[in-house]
RNA sequence: GACCCCAUCGUCUAGAGGCCUAGGACACCUGGUUUUCAUCCAGGCAACACGAGUUCGAAUCUCGUUGGGGUCACCA
């Protein structure tokens, strides 16, 4: 496919799990990516060096793949802007450095910790707000240069001027910052490491970024970056803040809302499907009335025009009606791979299980899905299908272990052995003639069973999971019930 | 605290001056379908944060108040 000149990036810091918040960042530059014909871009923002882990790199990359957001660039993909891990492109950043103090544009800055941190402290005494000095900015060249022959370290700073940015946010619109907000910020610590405001410049410049959606949190870096942008004659790309999403109680979404990272609702049982629609609705909508988006359906109808301006807080609920919703489109082999898959992961079942109840197991999910809200729930659909002993509900069977339903169950069991064909359809007109012949509401007599057969008084239905279960099963669950009432009430 | 951003039903949102007695969805409530549950169907409850303007007319424009969020690092 050609790609136009549109290139977007995701760029995710490896100190943890894929969160839905960068999922849907990603997301959103996927869709908005595809949707244009661009370029989406993965790249590993891998410079914190003490949180960074590989494991968390590798779940992100699964995580991203697990949603179907798949990138033109980046790790595992290569790509002609390469590389695509901020710590191998060290020699990039020492490069553009280097204009930047040939310029003028940048400075070293000599002053220690120490010197910056009480500086603060008295400033912040007199009630004022925190600025650099600006002490170093003064140092003519050879100034700077003896103090470094004698051998004294120094951090560059950026030479802010005076003055104000304006940019146009594609969500936000136009946004204003005095350059008095802005300090001579750092680009190279005095260790030789570039921060965060410098690196990401350089490199969406030099990957010729042309739209950066990201974040809210960053909209106070932009104004920043763009005096980074400014002083090394790069073009200024398209920006797009996109707003943060909360928990329920409207503080940032974490941990303690319950589960915030992609993996982890993917344990829980929920559909990659639901995640990208449900994600693309939080801070997006298409019409106001649309619901459910395929993936095509968003990459056709997505743009940032239609990105609204204010935090969204994740509704729980609403993901599961969803989910619920995909589920039940789904066919039965897909919804029955998911299943087995999820209680072999979760050692619910054997393997050996799964190879020798391959068809009772198909028929079993194919009976139990319409339940399902979430694919872990099959876990407490199954108790009476893969055990012949099973709690009884408690209040049910306070309702059905009376001493006149002996004589239903002695029926049952009767017009059970002898019936050949469990079929469901003919199984449960028998059933209901019989109960006209006993002068009992099919309710009476259904209920009853249900309970003997399953242990709950809900079910699929009932004459299905009978069939499934097979005659013989059924007598003896019948039977034990019955036994159970006669041993006490008889 | 300073600076920036945001503000429509409990939640996600539609709404870009008259189409709004504010629409849709989740949740909730009622009824129907079903042997039960789930599903499905029908109906209901429920919001323009507040206060001033501008205007013939404001959810929509302006200002202020309040509330929420973000950022203020030699973290990313």
């Amino acid at each position: 496919m050609i790609k136009n000149n549109i290139r977007v990036r995701f760029a995710p810091s490896p100190t943890g799990f894929l969160h839905v918040g960068g999922a849907r960042t990603a997301l959103f530059n996927w869709l908005f990516a595809r949707h244009s014909g661009g370029t989406f871009i993965l790249r590993i923002e891998d410079t914190d060096r003490e949180r960074s882990k590989p494991e968390y790199e590798e779940a992100i990359l699964r995580d991203m793949r697990w949603l179907g957001l798949d990138w033109d660039e980046g790790p595992e993909a290569g790509g002609e802007k390469g590389p695509y891990f901020q710590t191998q492109r060290g020699s990039l950043y020492k490069k553009e450095l280097e204009k930047l103090i040939f310029t003028g544009n940048a400075y070293p800055c000599f002053c220690s910790q120490e010197e910056l941190a009480a500086d603060r402290e008295a400033q912040i005494a007199v009630g004022k707000i925190y600025r650099y000095s600006g002490k170093c900015a003064q140092l003519t060249a050879d100034e700077a240069e003896e103090k470094s022959r004698k051998g004294e370290l120094s951090a560059i700073r950026l030479r802010v001027k005076e003055g104000f940015t304006t940019f146009t946010d594609i969500v936000r619109g136009q946004v204003t910052v005095n350059h008095e907000e802005i300090d001579d910020l750092i680009l190279v610590r005095r260790d030789g490491e570039p921060t965060y405001n410098f690196v990401a410049v350089v490199d969406d410049a030099l990957m010729e970024i042309s739209h950066v959606i990201r974040g809210d949190d960053h909209l106070p870096n932009t104004p920043k970056q763009i005096l980074v942008y400014n002083a090394l004659g790069f073009k200024i790309p398209q920006f797009a803040h996109i707003p943060l999403i909360l928990g329920p109680d409207r503080s940032p979404l974490s941990k303690r809302h319950g589960a915030s990272s992609v993996s982890e609702f993917k344990r829980q049982g929920y559909l990659p499907e639901t995640m990208v629609n449900y994600l693309a609705l939080l801070g997006w909508s298409f019409d106001g009335k649309t619901e459910i988006f395929s993936q095509e359906e968003l990459i056709q109808k997505f743009s940032l025009e239609r990105v609204v301006k204010s935090a969204a807080a994740f509704d729980y609920e609403k993901l599961q009606w969803l989910n619920g919703h995909y589920l039940r489109a789904m066919d039965d082999e897909k919804m029955f791979q998911l299943c087995r898959d999820y209680l072999l992961e979760n050692k619910i079942i054997s393997q050996k299980y799964v190879q020798s109840e391959d068809i009772y197991l198909r028929r079993v999910v194919a009976l139990v899905r319409g339940n399902l809200k979430l694919i872990s729930q099959i876990d407490e659909q199954l108790t009476y299908f893969l055990n012949d002993v099973y709690a009884y509900d408690p209040q049910a069977l306070i309702k059905f272990k009376t001493a006149e339903n002996i004589s239903v169950f002695e029926r049952v069991i009767k017009v059970l052995n002898e019936t050949d064909s469990l079929a469901p359809i003919p199984l449960e007109e028998r059933f209901r003639k019989e109960a006209v012949s006993m002068e009992r509401k099919f309710s009476e007599l259904v209920h009853p069973m249900r309970l003997a057969i399953t242990g709950r008084t809900n079910s699929p239905n009932l004459f299905e999971i009978m069939e499934v279960i097979g005659k013989d099963r059924c007598l003896d669950r019948l039977q034990r019930f019955l036994n159970s009432i006669q041993k006490t009430k008889g």
